[in-house]
Formats: C-alpha cells, sequence, structure tokens
DNA sequence: GCCCATCGTTGAAACGTTTCAAAAACGTCA
DNA sequence: TGACGTTTTTGAAACGTTTCAACGATGGGC
C-alpha cells in the first residue's frame, strides 16, 4: 500500500532482488534468455509480472549500450513539409528504404523556427544526421557536427571533413536551357528557387543568383548561364523571378512575371513545383501550353509525368539520393562527396514557339 | 599522445576537471549560464573546446531527465508507407502540425516485419505511441502499452485503458452505399480493404467482413449493409473483392471484377485509393465514368478532388484525426475515444445507371 | 576421487548527465 | 567587526541498464 505511494517507478533491480538473482541474470532474462536455465527464468518473469516491470528501459540501455539504432533528417522547414513536399517525399522513400534494410529507425528533426532548431538538434537521440536544404556552413550544420555523429549534407557542397551527396545541378541547368534554346526560344522568362535566406520574392537580378548562399539556385543558374551563352545571351537578360518553392505562391509570381513580359515564349524553371505553377499560371492568363508557352522544370518528381501536360524536364534520382545519403551515415567511412547525374526528359510541356 | 590513443570519449566530469570546476558548474555552464560567473563560464567553456566536448550527451541527459521530446507513429508498413501513401500523409501532417507547436519531435516506427518490429517498439527512444492501421488486441499493442507510456490507437476501438481517435465509419459506409442506391444503382461491387491479417486478395463473402479484425473494414461494411437493406438488398448478394490499398495491385483486381460482372454499374470503393483504381481500371476496360460506371470513394484524399474524373467520397477529417491523436498524447488524461464525423462530397464520378 | 570443462550466476563497474541541499564566497550595512 | 542576505560553487546521489571477469556448481572421463 504504502509501496505504492510512493509511486516509484519498478526498474531491472527490483524486479532482480524479488526474484532473488543477481541484477545481471535478470538482464539476461530480458536480452539473451537461453543463457539462463528455464527455472530461474520463468521466477523472473514471474516477479516482473506481479511488480508490473515494463521491460528494459531504453533509456538505461541506452546510456550503457550507445547505439540509438535511428537516424535524425534535419530540414529547414515544418514537420510536415517532410509529408507535404514531393522531393521531400521521395528523398524520404530513399532513405526509409535503406533504413529498413538495418533496421533503422527515422528521427525527423524540423529545423523551422531557429531558435529551437539549435536545442533540436543538440538534443536529437539519434545515431547521426542527414541534413537537408541548409546553407553552407549554416551554424544549424556546425552543431549537428559538433555532436561527433556522421552527418551527411545533402545538395550542399559538403565543408570540408563532411560528406555530401549531390547531383549535377550546373550540368541539369545547362541541359535545360540548352532544350529550350534549341526548340528556338529567345524570349525566356527564369522562374528561380531561393537564392538566400531570407529569400527576396519577385524580380531579382542575375548577380543575386551567381552568388546565392543556397547551391542549388546557385549552381542550375550557372548551367543556364552557360548555355545561354553558346548563343550569345546573358543570364542578365533574361528576366528572373525569385519565389518560394510552393505552388501557390510560385502561381502568383508566375502569372506576374506572363503579365508584365507578355512576349515571353518559354519558361525556365527551377523545379517541377515552380513548373507546374507556371502551367497553372498560364492556363489562368489563357496561353496554352506547349503551343503558347514551353515550360520546362526540374527533378521529376512523380506529378511531372501525371501532369497535364507531361512535363518535360530534367530528372534527378532523388529515390538513390535518399539511398545514398543513408549509406553514407550507415557505412561511417572517410568523408566523400558523391555527385549523381541527371537528364533530360522530354515529354509535352515544350515546344517550337510560333 | 597516448591520451588520444585511448580514444576515449571526453565527457563533462572531464571538462569539469580541466577547468577546476565541479561537475555541477560546468554542468551549469551548458544548461544554465545566467547562473555562473562570466569568468568561470569562459574558463569552462575553454577546456570544452581545447578537449574538443561534443556538449552534454543526450544519453546521459535523458536517463536522468526522464523526457526524450519525440512521439513515435507506428504503422503496420515499411518506413517509405509514411511518405507514399496520401493519408498516411495526411494523417502524419497533422500529427506534425501538433508536434511542432509543442516542440516535440517525430519518430517514425514501422511495424512491417513482425519480427524487429517488436525489438523497435519496445526499444523506441519516445515518450509515447500513437499506433495505427494495426489490428485490436495485437500484440504490438500490447507491446506498446506495456511500456507504460501514453498510447493512442487511431481506428482501432480503443483497449481498455487506452485513448483512441476513430471516424464514424459505419455511418460513411451508410452514407456512400445510400448514395449509391438513390441514384439508382442495384449492380454495385465492392471493392474492400483488408479485412484481416493475411489478407486474402480476391473475391470474399460478407461473412468476412462481418468478424473482420479491421475495424475500418468491418464498419464500413456495416454501413453498406445498413444502406442496402432499407433497399430490400443483403450485402452476401453483391460482389466483394478484397484487395491490398495499393493502386496497383487493387486496379489488377478491379479490372477482373468488371470483367467477370460487367452488368455492375457502381463500384462501392473503401478508400480513395481504391476508387481511383477502380476508375483506372474502368478506363482500361473501355467504360467511361460515370457514364457507364459510378464510382464513389471513401477518405477524400488530397488527389481524390483533382482527379479526372474528381472522386465522390465520404469526407473524412483526417488533418484533425492526426492532430487529435498528437494532442491526446500530450495532454495524458485518462483514457478516451474521440469520435469524429464523416460526410459525403458529391463530385463527378458518380450518376444515374443508364 | 580428482581434474577439467561447461554452464549459470554473481557483483561491481561503467555509461554521462542533472539536480539539490548545503557550503562557501561575497557584499552590505549597522 | 560581525551578522545577514545574495550569489556561486560543490559534492554526491540518483537515473536504469549492460557487460565482463571471476566464481560456484555440476557432471564426465580417467
Amino acid at each position: 500500500m504504502i509501496e505504492s505511494m510512493k509511486r516509484r517507478i519498478v526498474k531491472l533491480a527490483d524486479v532482480a532482488k524479488a526474484a532473488r538473482v543477481s541484477q545481471g541474470t535478470a538482464s539476461n532474462v530480458f536480452n539473451r534468455p537461453n543463457l539462463v536455465r528455464p527455472e530461474v527464468k520463468e521466477r523472473v518473469e514471474a516477479s516482473a509480472r506481479r511488480l508490473g516491470y515494463a521491460g528494459p528501459d531504453p533509456k538505461g540501455r541506452l546510456l550503457r549500450g550507445g547505439k540509438v539504432n535511428a537516424i535524425g533528417i534535419v530540414m529547414a522547414d515544418d514537420t510536415a513539409y517532410f509529408f507535404r513536399d514531393p522531393f521531400a517525399r521521395m528523398f524520404m522513400s530513399g532513405i526509409a528504404e535503406v533504413c529498413d534494410e538495418r533496421g533503422a529507425g527515422v528521427a525527423l528533426v524540423s529545423a523551422r523556427r531557429r531558435k529551437d532548431a539549435a536545442w533540436r538538434i543538440q538534443t536529437a537521440v539519434v545515431d547521426g544526421f542527414i541534413v537537408h536544404c541548409l546553407r553552407v556552413g549554416d551554424r544549424l550544420i556546425s552543431l549537428a557536427r559538433k555532436r561527433q555523429l556522421p552527418v551527411v549534407a545533402v545538395d550542399l557542397d559538403g565543408g570540408t571533413g563532411m560528406s555530401s551527396v549531390v547531383i549535377d545541378d550546373r550540368q541539369g541547368g545547362f541541359l535545360a536551357a540548352r532544350h529550350l534554346l534549341d526548340l528556338g526560344h529567345r524570349k525566356i522568362g527564369v522562374l528561380s528557387l531561393e537564392a538566400a535566406d531570407p529569400p527576396r520574392l519577385g524580380l531579382i537580378d542575375a548577380e543575386r543568383l551567381r552568388s546565392a548562399e543556397y547551391r542549388t539556385g546557385r549552381e542550375r543558374a550557372a548551367g543556364y548561364a552557360a548555355a545561354l551563352a553558346a548563343h550569345g545571351i546573358e543570364l542578365d537578360q533574361l528576366p528572373i523571378i525569385e519565389s518560394l518553392n510552393e505552388r501557390q505562391a510560385a502561381t502568383a509570381l508566375a502569372r506576374e512575371l506572363l503579365a508584365t513580359r507578355p512576349e515571353t515564349t518559354a519558361i525556365l524553371a527551377m523545379s517541377d513545383v515552380l513548373a507546374l505553377a507556371a502551367i497553372d499560371a498560364a492556363r489562368e492568363g489563357g496561353l496554352r501550353v506547349p503551343q503558347d508557352l514551353s515550360v520546362i522544370g526540374f527533378d521529376d518528381i512523380p506529378d511531372a509525368a501525371s501532369a497535364d501536360p507531361p512535363l518535360t524536364t530534367i530528372a534527378q534520382p532523388i529515390l538513390e539520393k535518399g539511398r545514398l545519403a543513408a549509406r553514407l551515415i550507415f557505412e561511417a567511412g572517410p568523408p566523400r562527396t558523391e555527385t549523381l547525374g541527371v537528364k533530360l526528359v522530354e515529354r509535352a510541356s515544350t515546344a517550337r514557339p510560333r
């Protein structure tokens, strides 16, 4: 009675005492039952049941044993983003696949609100981190690295001593722009991902992209520039709109672009989400895609193929990227950077200008 | 030199010793820096830097402090399912939202492979569990409950002493069936979710649904039966196909149903995924929806509205379900069951039979 | 009957932190 | 100078487990 008032939690030691065995034996009952005599095992189990023992507490085990058996994925957005964004989802699926293989768990770490983001990274109970969408040299990345756990950066030129996986964004940008140019487009509008934090929504100049904090925007733009240069065009001559990678917001911005630059015959979008938004905007403006306006995306998210019209885009192996990132965590070898290739996927959202 | 060979990890005690302070003070430097004199604080920080201290290890903190500050979501599928399935995604978004509010993390616990599923649940480092898609009385649920952490079951009639959130599946089933009947359909095919584990794919009889382990299938079927009864029809008279809730697999099964029962004028699908699959199958078979075949779904996943044709379905508040489940975990009050309502959403996939 | 191998069991030592009552240091004021 | 509040710092006690060398039994072979 009085015992129950104390409300203290039953622990292994209590069970052991009740069963008149050493704590070591009690531990074995739960972890290596074949090491202990059946009779004793049963006695211990009986005591455990009687006392209402919850089983070995992972907290204790963890401290002793070391491995959590889970990795944390850090993204610079709210937690729901993991489930909302098509790119993130695909990426996570790749990670999940490898984690399942290895029997590891997955913990989602949102780094949206900078303030508690730090705390979250410092206290996350994981064996390693995959960080995505943070800026190079981001303080959060240093925090993660300070934990002295394996860290893999994704879509980020890896700092020293950190593994990273990236895609050949520049080549992708190059292929996209060249495709449009080859079709004969010259009046091209660029729909850009965020270049830096904070984003500057709306018309920006090429310089902002050249010196962008985010690798993705910077490199893709560099690819665009290279292809344009081959046709004697400067990136600076094109209208460039910076947008959040979000359909609603981007549609509004794209609409504005089309309104202010009615001569535009093609949109070079840095992501499929942006491209789909551009198509929405075109349609609202009474433009047919691809007859009146060509649109090319980047990423090849699942929706791209089933969009109307099916999207011409630069495919990157998103799933493979996730897999690779996870493998790099588990392999825990010396830091290295893996670069994945991209390719042009021609579908129906691009055509010759009229 | 020799020191470095030992490879031992630097801990708080080492830092404290090096800075000639007590361990308590060192701890304060990291956790309540304002309690310690600036001069001392700096000394400790310097030592920490010099020794390469990684910061207080969460493992230690955890054991002492208790709270992990993360909840685990258990689903009976592989981890990628969390990101693939539209229902799961929406549900997770709701959970994520509440977790973000409370500054809690999210851990994904896959219970796919029964064997290590048990281990995963026993060792997950979390403060509570939300379990979904497991059978009532599932051993895994008992395991979770044995952890003596808050557990919330979703879409499961809560066992004793466990909170749960469900929707009014029966009412939903009733509304769906009545809608079809009101339109004049009598030759109706049922596309059912899994009734029990293991699933029995293909034609099943109504009895299997009446005694189904999974609440969802059982209750929705009961709703169907009630509506049919009002028209003097028995559920047993309709062809019922059990399928995995997966577009590819379901399409094949639906195709078969349509082939063997060409008189069918409507499909009563237990989920939107199944409904969309039915539409795919119909189209392959040269049937137009809704002119030749009406299809009604259940859930109202995001894709339902944008499908072609837009899907008539029973809407359930998926997001709210996630939010509620998470709140129940955090509130940690006495166990209770929350039932959420459903409603019919008429779109364009149903019409009068010809 | 003795030696050895084998199998079970024990006891104690980590694992790394936070917390808290009590002690010390420091200032202030009479 | 001494008494008395404040700040700071200390030391030790948890937190709950696993592991491991060593010890005691038990039984077989000689």
